[in-house]
RNA sequence: CGGCGAUUAGCGCAGCCCGGUAGCGCAUCUGGUUUGGGACCAGAGGGUCGCAGGUUCGAACCCUGCAUCGCCGACCA
């Protein structure tokens, strides 16, 4: 490709919109461009790189077996009513009807139309397992899109779904796809964890998650320091406290704390650590026996976070959970949100494991301006439920009683399920085995956030110049930066015989042939990322010489020019 | 969906408080000089100041509404 060519597209300033150092560098490198809120348009080196992470992929799914097809973008909703997702999605599922007055979505995700077609082209146990898969546009009306293509509300994803017959069978794909997955984020050049995960709305039993490790990323896991333990936040386990409750000390007593509300504000009224104080929160519940409304107090210690995820899954607790408001509140407790407590509360109570250790701690006295001293729990709070319900912390025991956690942020590149029969079963996709009984098929589910891997490729690699490229991303390959191209008849010659030679060997070159100021060529090259650059001048040919230019290192070499096809040869081998 | 902010040339911004000829830098085009790390000189083109109303002799500027974009939060296969 010759820059004069093509539509580099590059930008000297950082568009206002960019926060984060891969959306900015995609802006500026002239890979995408912002169309609406959500939406981008692929320029033409976005686009190379786009194609080469989608070939990787296809690649690594056709060699796992994996068949390769095409579904629609549009939907009919009726799939969606029989899957009972149409009532559980909300606004992210985009909803319009055609003339005719039909219903349709946007696909945010395949699970309905793949299992429509299963139901009718998988009709006998010998054709499972069965493996199919798509690289395809999916829409979500995201509630705020942001960071570029990292959260659009357009992207590109690689979603797979397999059939099976039973529950080993789908283990094994699901085995196979979590290497497949390893084996396609290794050849991307990306540094990643696979780490175990909540399955969210979209149902099932088991799942990964693999996370490019990056400071933007919005999830944060959990790592053991000592063993391979890794769990998104969400799902990392806090264990119970091994050291067991210490005996009630102290009587419990009644405290004025005036304008004190916060956990923060009230441990620095009472000078006491925020470990010694227990937090409650009000969420909306089902009673288990009488299936009435009610209201669910849950407990934490001071000092830590509500895991929402933990609590939706309680049962009795409405999913997704709603904090009851200020008014609810009141009329239940009798006190404003920041001073209440468990003492005296007739309702259920639901405490952490590690609040439940807590002895003598202070808690909000369910009247406005008082906290209680001195409680503990049996004693002063005679019946409540003991729960792991909080986000773990740095230095928490690894669940898997190895080492301690650290906490990290990542991107999720990808995710593996194992669905069951969740939609099989809805759909009416069955199959005849070997007893010629109809059962639902075992699915699993394999997604890959195409677009989101190339942003999430950019944040782990770059520098104040621009994106350095793993090499099976780069959009070209070599960069050959000639000065003085429209002048001087020696680089010119020289140029466009390494252009010939290199493309011809099958290397993807770009050849800047603009004529520009070598500055430029240099800001650009190095913008956009290509690994290796061939740089001509006039003197340095005169004596027989090139130079060689190394974009992750950006050291140079000077060597005979008729040696540098071999030296590019080996660098790219 | 709540809170906050922005919207003026392709991009980044000033002008608004205090109403009266729409500006700067970068980019683009022309000519010239230059050519090893985002050059210099001279000239040129490019704007319904987000949209709609209102106030006013007169609105980019003041008022009202709406839209879009973004930030924080809630949300998220």
């Amino acid at each position: 490709m010759r820059t004069s060519r093509f539509l580099l597209s590059t930008l000297k300033e950082t568009p206002a919109e960019a926060s984060i150092a891969s959306h900015q560098l995609m802006l500026r490198a002239g890979l995408i461009r912002q169309l609406a809120s959500g939406l981008y348009i692929w320029l033409p080196t976005g686009q190379r790189v786009l194609q080469k992470v989608q070939n990787i992929i296809r690649e690594e799914m056709n060699k796992s077996g994996a068949l390769e097809i095409n579904m629609p973008v549009v939907q009919p909703s009726e799939l969606w009513q029989e899957s009972g997702r149409w009532e559980h999605y909300g606004p992210e599922l985009c909803r319009f009807t055609d003339r005719k007055d039909n219903s349709f979505v946007l696909g945010p995700t395949h699970e309905e139309v793949v299992t429509w077609l299963s139901r009718y082209e998988i009709k006998s146990y010998k054709q499972l397992p069965m493996n199919l898969y798509q690289i395809q546009t999916k829409f979500r009306d995201e509630v705020r899109p942001r960071f570029g293509v990292m959260r659009g509300r357009e992207f590109v994803m690689k979603d797979a779904y397999s059939f099976h017959m039973n529950k080993e069978s789908l283990r094994k794909t699901y085995e196979v796809m979590y290497d497949t997955y390893c084996r396609i984020f290794d050849r991307l050049g990306l540094t990643y964890r696979p780490v175990e995960a909540d399955t969210g709305s979209i149902g099932g039993s088991h799942s990964h998650e693999f996370q490019v490790l990056a400071d933007a990323g919005e999830d944060i896991i959990a790592f053991s320091t000592e063993s391979d333990y890794a769990a998104n936040i969400e799902m990392a386990e806090a264990v119970a406290p091994k050291e067991s409750r210490k005996a009630p000390a102290k009587e419990m007593t009644s405290i004025s704390t005036p304008d004190a509300k916060t956990i923060a504000e009230v441990a620095e009224f009472l000078n006491t650590p925020e470990t010694s104080l227990c937090k409650s929160l009000v969420v909306h519940g089902t009673n288990q026996k009488t299936g009435a409304d009610e209201l669910v107090l849950l407990v934490l210690r001071g000092d830590h976070e509500l895991n929402e995820v933990k609590a939706e899954k309680i049962s009795g607790i409405n999913k997704p959970l709603t904090m009851a408001t200020d008014e609810e509140i009141r009329a239940a407790f009798g006190a404003g949100p920041g001073s209440l407590g468990p003492v005296g509360f007739n309702g259920r109570i639901i405490v952490d494991r590690t609040a439940a250790v807590c002895s003598d701690f202070y808690c909000g006295a369910n009247k406005d301006g008082f906290h209680l001293g001195g409680v503990n729990w049996d004693r002063d709070v005679p019946s409540y439920e003991v729960q792991d319900l909080r986000c773990v912390v740095e230095g928490d025991p690894s669940p898997d009683g190895k080492g301690t956690l650290v906490l990290k942020h990542g991107i999720e590149v990808g995710q593996v399920f194992e669905l069951g029969t969740k939609y099989s079963q809805a759909m009416n996709c069955t199959v005849l085995n070997e007893e010629g009984k109809n059962i639902p098929m075992e699915m699993g589910c394999y997604g890959i956030g195409v677009t989101r891997v190339i942003a999430a490729a950019i944040e782990q690699n770059h520098d104040d110049k621009g994106i350095i490229w793993p090499a099976p991303m780069a959009p070209f390959q070599i960069a050959i930066i000639p000065i003085n191209y429209n002048k001087s008849d020696s680089v010119k010659e020289a140029a466009d015989r390494l252009y010939a030679e290199l493309t011809a060997k099958g290397y993807e070159v770009i050849l800047d042939d603009r004529g520009e100021r070598p500055g430029v060529m240099f800001a650009d090259m190095k913008l956009i990322g290509v690994p290796h650059s061939i740089i001509l001048g006039e003197k340095s040919l005169a004596e027989g010489l090139a130079e060689y230019e190394e974009r992750t290192s950006d050291s140079k070499e000077k060597l005979p020019l008729a040696e540098i096809v071999a030296k590019i040869e080996k660098a790219l081998a």
